[in-house]
DNA sequence: CCGGAACTTACAGTCTGTGTAGAGTTAACG
DNA sequence: CGTTAACTCTACACAGACTGTAAGTTCCGG
């Protein structure tokens, strides 16, 4: 309630002349539900635990319409993650933007990279610290329903990131599993990644985990790996 | 309706006298109403695919009332892979069985190669020929609510089969971020593998396949991989 | 054959998700 | 400024997935 409020308030933002991103108003007001929206359940669900909190009950903490709940998100758990075509499309691109001489691996490093920094970014605009960010992961964690909600999300990206692959490197998607096999394998370490920083309540820098993950995975995944050390530090020193 | 028949013909069969793995007639007709919902939704769904076939469908296919479909399976999805807390703990077991000396990836490896026969014969059980779990998995290539069914389940076993790899190397899952890393990884590779198999249309073994899938895992995924060779093969003698 | 246990079923209900039509709001244009 | 067109929100109706419950039906043991 007061939170919609504290959103909207970005609206009343002096309109800029440059009118090459123009935010109509419209735009804005979209903008604002479209957090509102994600914040309340964040919220309601950290508190009461994804099975107890209905669409209904968030429509209503959020103040709209149980129907417009699914203009913004097509399910409940889109909300919490923060699934949409944008920024699947947004990744793709990405990737077919790396420099073609790169090779798959490091070319999906740094697009994965990327995308965790917007989606922190974004995380931030949304709330303020990465509490929010955090106590979703955990309750991924913790929720079976949620770990089978953010895995079929991430296989929906997966396919996706596969064909921009197959197009980098110039063969076809349906022919050759490489592309495929690869993505496949980054994404199960990307969700693995994700539930590891979690776990260790992110006492080190997702990019420093990500990095040393794909180093893991470049190396054929030996038991003596860097991101073990990092862990058993992360844990040595700082409790959560 | 006549496949159920055949499926309860089972039934009939002598009694045998080692009371050993005693199935009691209560027991078989269960296995049989199971194969039967198994089947039955398995071709309803390969012919007018998933979004357009209810439970309830499935039920009256199958000669079973609509609540007694969720009394054997959990969910419409639950139906098509043969998910049940049976198959993941005696995906447990088999990993915890491998002896001790072996690496964990060559571990992982039989382990899931046993599964990936089992599953198989099983599927022979069921109906006949592999057609119909290659129908499954094409099914899951196509219809995105599918694919994010089958990551779904995979993320349950994974957690499962991260905590028995932890176990058997004697380290705690929460603090140890090896065992939940190399098995989300191979857990994407096996989710690739599958599709992979089921694109070429099974020309190959799919132990075959997840031999090379889990050798160019070992080696860090070069671009110059078996898997693809094995592939090109595949698709340049047999096309489907 | 009989009593209890397991299984199936009908029924009622909750929740997610979707189509539709109408009311309200914003943008664009004269 | 006023009017029209596009967009958005909302109420309503509905289908489909699932879940409890209580009443039948079938199977197993004595």
């Amino acid at each position: 309630m007061q939170d919609y409020t504290v959103c909207m308030s970005v609206i009343a933002e002096g309109t800029d002349p440059l009118d090459l991103h123009r935010p109509s108003l419209r735009e804005r007001k979209k903008l604002a539900t479209r957090r509102s929206i994600r914040r309340v359940a964040l919220g309601l669900i950290a508190e009461r635990g994804y099975a107890h909190v209905t669409v209904e009950d968030i429509a209503e903490a959020a103040d709209i319409s149980p129907r417009t709940f699914f203009n913004y998100f097509p399910s409940k758990e889109a909300a919490l993650f923060g699934a949409d075509n944008e920024r699947t499309e947004a990744l793709r691109q990405r990737l077919l933007d790396q420099p073609s001489e790169v090779s798959p691996l490091e070319a999906l490093r740094a697009t994965l990279v990327a995308e965790a920094c917007a989606v922190a970014e974004e995380l931030g605009e949304l709330g303020g610290d990465t509490g929010a960010w955090l106590a979703r992961m955990k309750a991924a964690n913790v929720d079976p329903h949620l770990r089978a909600a953010q895995a079929a999300h991430m296989a929906t990206v997966e396919r996706v990131l596969a064909g921009a692959l197959a197009e980098r490197l110039g063969t076809e998607a349906d022919h050759d599993p490489y592309p495929l096999l690869l993505v496949s394998a980054l994404m199960g370490v990307m969700r693995a990644v994700v539930m590891i920083w979690a776990g260790i309540g992110g006492a080190v820098t997702l990019e420093r985990l990500i990095d040393a993950a794909f180093q893991s995975l470049a190396e054929g995944f030996q038991e003596q790996c860097e991101l073990r050390s990092i862990v058993a530090d992360a844990i040595g020193t700082g409790r959560n």
